[in-house]
DNA sequence: GTGGTCTCCTA
DNA sequence: GTAGGAGACCACA
């Protein structure tokens, strides 16, 4: 939204009561359903969607936005629970049309916006706020006198029925008072009908008076008394609290988290079948008519729409979910239509297909894509600057293009270019070969660049500005990895798109585990019916592997340039299921934005001490050896102590040691539990075992294995973040794993003091506190769990109170730790099997743990079935900021499988959510970071509920705060949760000494 | 050499 | 009981 634009906010509940009271009652359609205040909001929208300019207010709309009420219980409620408590219920009559309102609303594809916890008044007041913030004019569609404290320079109301527009004068005129004095004088009369106490004997005239006598509530409060009437004086001063509550009662907020911003707020041209259809239905024969006239649309061949008629006063569509603004697939269509200039062009395609709507556009780019065949031999080898640069101009024209790059290796921080590829239209695709060799340069000779390749400088260079040019999308499969690569040249891709996200977004969760992930050759498969050339066809495998720099030329184009295809062909068929399915801002704030952030947390890695490993590595060999000398001689021979199968062979066959258990696949069970249950009878054998097993952990897989990833030219450790391959929305970390450095025991926390800073600069750690334990109680609502966190009292402890009714003070710590691991085991989907075996109790005596629990905490149990009732419907879960997680199995026969698919679906909306908010802080960092002259401290790794930065130690002390904030703050403006988030944050020159 | 199994490190 | 990645061993090719 910019200067010159214009908002129209509709109250749609205000208008609803206004409009059932002062319209003839008796219109109904045919089947007896009252549908006046209907047709009076359908006539209005129309109005002012077409002729704005013909009314009061003069001006077209360039944004549009119909705001309801959600239910009757918001924050206010929480001030004075008297708030709004007589309102009789609604008549019969009006019920079933609040839920016909909000369908009317998507009819006329208009934002349809509410949110639980604030009133309609509160979401107008916000968009009112960003509207003036981007310098433009707002008109709210209302009459209602509690929406004036708004009114202001560019901010105007409008009396849709007296086709009258309230400004500034206006309110004076009605009240005495100028806008910015209503909050005020609404407190001093109150409101009967909402229950807003004021001061008894206070009407407008009055308040008026005396707000123009002491210029505002609280003088007039202070100086109560000099005034001179009697009854007066004493009833406010009697009244003082009432007026002050009041105040807060009717003042508006105008911070509510939006999920959406002004952006999706933008108005499109009527969907002429789409509105047509719901007229209708409703039998609103005249506006049907109009609205054929205006659209060109032909009124005789639409069909009437389905009409869902709710009865209850709680008429939401049926996508709200708990908490949140409605982010319906309507709002994420418009959303869409700022996606740039790619998705008008789609848009437009679609339009000519004759049935503009998001699922058509998806229906036919499916069908396109089975049908048109892939033909490898019209790929394009370029080999000279010209035509490299004809075909650059091509990707300006389309506004896309898709890229891959070729290297030498999976490693983005260490390969070297050999090549691209890239595509503008489906089947449009060329090679780029750059450095393609005759040999390996080894002791045979060879090692020369291949001829008929343009010198590596002057490919770049002109490649360079269209990859930086805005207005070419840059689409990969997978392009953090190209994102990497190029950046180390000098390129910065932006804007990206990336088919891999788009997929994890649309198909996440474990369907896609079972069918290959959102890989390319995978896709390529299930979407377009085709198989990609295989890398290992082109390059061998195993022994025989080759760099791709090796590949022949030809060879290498037909395997390239199909992967540019095919990536955006993929693009044309699932960027338009985001519209569709209502995913566009799950992807457009949780994935997108996160790419570069990413890209730049690999590039940058983190320091690691050679020294400090290579030390540990001889401590724990030295370590490990003796305790083999020890094992030898209680084993009675030698063996291979790594080996599980002879290991059990020497604990259960030789030694015949008791409480022996099998592995699924009939192999005796030698895991730390068993042994440590062997040790605990005595037995020395087990106890050396876990050591030694601890150490030839630590050794192999830290101490020696991390020196190996230490990059020769940056002298540090990049590890690879995977974006989309959990399925819950965590990221991973590969190559070298990060995210499962030791920290539990002693031995294991000196690796974290080889994880260190550059000299004159700290490791930041910033760490949010239990906050899977926080979603929880937000998404189930629990008061017990609000009420400690919001104290910031220790839950475990709590939760053993409430359980075993044991006083938190002086409790014993089995008593809290059986807690603990009841909390988690709930965020698991807990079960008694699970439970029995964390404690080591019988399954019985866990099962009574969890009954008991329930008990405390019914809400908890409501939440899992109301989870597991979801996922069977739908197949999949949520999490509070909208990214879905697919659990087809939920519905297997086998029992097992079930169970397991429940308690995923259990966990993935805790676990999701919470990845989801730390994402959002990933996202805002680096922003925020820079606004406060921080950007110096640069953020290197995440570990799900972690974050580790590298700042210069001047900068460390203004870092933190802002770091804790960001991070604690990051669940708004979409979600307000229930309860707050904490992050503690520590610098220290090493990772041991930061968390 | 590849893939399955077991074990163990993290949140 | 959730979500990951990785090393070692071992049977198979």
């Amino acid at each position: 939204m910019k200067k010159g634009d214009h908002l129209f906010l509709v109250d749609g509940s205000g208008y609803i009561f206004r409009a059932y009271h002062a319209l003839p009652p008796l219109t109904r359609k045919s089947d007896g359903l009252p549908v006046g205040a209907v047709s009076g909001f359908c006539n209005m929208l129309w109005k002012l969607m077409v002729s704005a300019r013909d009314t009061d207010v003069g001006v077209v709309p360039t944004h549009f936005a119909v705001i309801f009420d959600y239910s009757s219980k918001t924050f206010r409620n929480e001030l004075y629970p008297e708030y709004k408590a007589n309102r009789s219920a609604p008549p019969e009559d009006l019920v079933p049309q609040f839920g016909l309102i909000r369908q009317a609303t998507r009819a006329f594809d208009l934002p349809c916006i509410e949110m639980e916890g604030f009133e309609a008044d509160d979401i107008i007041a916000t968009y009112a706020r960003l509207a003036c913030e981007a310098g433009a004019d707002t008109t709210i569609i209302s009459s209602d006198k509690d929406l004036m404290q708004l009114v202001g320079e560019t901010v105007s109301m409008y009396d849709p029925m007296k086709d009258r527009e309230i400004r500034v004068p206006e309110v004076i005129e009605k009240w005495g008072v100028p806008p910015e004095k209503m909050i005020d004088l609404q407190a001093l009369t109150g409101d009967s009908v909402d229950n807003v106490p004021g001061v008894p004997g206070i009407g407008p005239k009055t308040a008026a008076q005396l707000l123009e006598q002491f210029g505002d509530l609280d003088t007039l409060l202070a100086r109560a008394s000099e005034i001179k009437q009697n009854k007066r004086r004493e009833s406010i001063i009697e009244n003082a609290d009432k007026a002050r509550i009041s105040r807060e009662l009717v003042r508006l907020r105008d911070d509510v988290p939006l999920v959406d911003g002004l952006d999706v707020l933008t108005l499109q041209p009527p969907n002429g079948p789409k509105l047509i259809g719901f007229l209708k239905a409703m039998e609103f024969t005249s506006l049907t008519r109009r609205v054929a006239e205006a659209t060109g649309a032909d009124a005789a061949v639409i069909d009437p729409a389905d009409i869902v008629v709710e009865r209850g006063e709680e008429a939401h569509g049926p996508d709200v979910g708990a908490g949140e603004q409605v982010p319906t697939s309507d709002l994420a269509g418009k959303g869409a239509g700022s996606a740039g200039p790619v998705a008008s062009k789609g848009a437009s395609a679609a339009a000519m297909a004759g049935t503009p709507t998001p699922a058509n556009l998806v229906a036919t780019r499916a069908a396109e894509a089975l049908a048109a065949s892939i033909d490898r031999t019209a790929y394009v080898t370029i080999r000279d600057l010209d035509t490299l640069n004809e075909w650059l101009a091509d990707a300006r024209e389309t506004g896309v293009l898709s890229i891959d790059t070729e290297t030498t290796s999976l490693y983005p921080m260490e390969a070297e270019l050999v090549g691209f590829s890239i595509a503008t239209r489906p089947g449009k695709a060329a090679y780029v070969p750059l450095a393609h060799r005759n040999g390996t340069g080894d002791l045979l000779g060879g090692g020369e660049l291949l001829p008929g390749q343009i010198p590596f400088a002057e490919a770049l260079a002109v490649l360079k500005p269209v990859l930086a040019d805005r207005s070419v999308l840059k689409i990969g499969q997978n392009i953090k990895y190209d994102w990497v690569l190029l950046d180390r040249l000098g390129l910065t891709m932006a804007p990206l798109d990336d088919t891999m996200l788009i997929s994890y977004v649309l198909d996440g969760g474990s369907s896609s585990g079972n069918t290959g992930g959102h890989g390319m050759d995978r896709l390529a498969e299930r979407w377009l019916g085709h198989t990609c050339i295989a890398y290992k066809d082109v390059a061998g495998s195993g022994k025989s592997q080759v760099t791709f720099d090796m590949v022949d030329i030809e060879r290498a184009t037909a395997y390239a340039a199909e992967d540019a295809d095919v990536t955006l062909r993929l693009w044309r068929l699932l960027k338009p299921r985001l519209v569709a399915d209502g995913l566009t801002s799950v992807y457009e704030r949780l994935e997108r934005p996160l790419i570069d952030v990413l890209g730049r947390m690999e590039r940058r890695g983190i320091a690691v001490d050679r020294q400090i490993l290579s030390r540990l590595s001889g401590d724990f060999a030295q370590a490990a050896a003796a305790l083999e000398d020890d094992i030898y001689q209680l084993a009675g021979e030698r063996f291979n102590i790594g080996s599980p199968k002879q290991l059990g062979d020497i604990l259960f066959g030789k030694m015949g040691l008791a409480g022996a258990t099998k592995t699924a696949t009939g192999q005796w069970s030698t895991s730390a539990r068993i042994l440590e249950d062997l040790a605990a009878e005595g037995h020395d054998l087990p106890r050396r075992i876990v050591d030694w097993r601890q150490l030839t952990k630590l050794k192999s897989t830290y101490t020696d294995a991390l020196p190996g990833f230490i990059n020769r030219d940056t002298r540090r450790v990049h590890t690879c973040y995977s974006m989309a391959s959990t399925s819950t929305g965590r990221l991973s970390s590969s190559e070298p794993n990060l995210q499962n450095i030791p920290i539990r025991t002693t031995e294991g926390r000196k690796i974290r003091t080889a994880f260190v800073a550059e000299p004159g600069r700290k490791l930041i750690s910033a760490d949010y506190s239990q906050i899977e334990l926080r979603v929880l109680a937000h998404v189930a609502d629990i008061p017990q769990l609000r009420q400690a966190f919001a104290d910031g009292i220790d839950i475990h402890a709590m939760t053993a109170s409430e359980m075993f009714g044991v006083p938190v003070e002086g409790m014993p710590g089995e008593v809290r730790r059986r807690a603990k691991a009841i909390n988690f085991g709930i965020i698991y989907g807990i079960s008694a099997f699970g439970l029995a075996n964390q404690l080591s109790i019988p399954r019985e005596e866990a099962g009574a743990y969890i009954k008991k629990y329930f008990e405390r905490f019914p809400g908890i149990r409501d939440y899992m079935d109301e989870t597991k009732a979801t996922a069977r419907d739908k197949g999949y879960v949520e999490t509070i900021f909208g990214r879905r997680a697919h659990y087809p199995e939920i519905r297997a026969s086998n029992p097992q499988v079930r169970a397991f698919n429940e308690r995923a679906a259990i966990n993935a909306p805790i676990q999701g959510s919470a990845a989801d908010v730390i994402r959002r802080a990933m996202v805002r960092m680096e922003a925020e970071l820079e606004k406060a002259g921080l950007s110096d401290v640069e953020m290197l790794l995440q570990v799900h509920d972690e974050l580790i930065f590298e700042a210069p130690e001047s900068l460390v002390d203004k870092a933190i705060p802002l770091i804790r904030s960001v991070m604690e703050n990051a669940a708004m403006p979409a979600v307000a949760m229930r309860v707050p988030l904490h992050v503690d944050a520590r610098a220290a020159d090493n990772w041991d000494e930061a968390h």
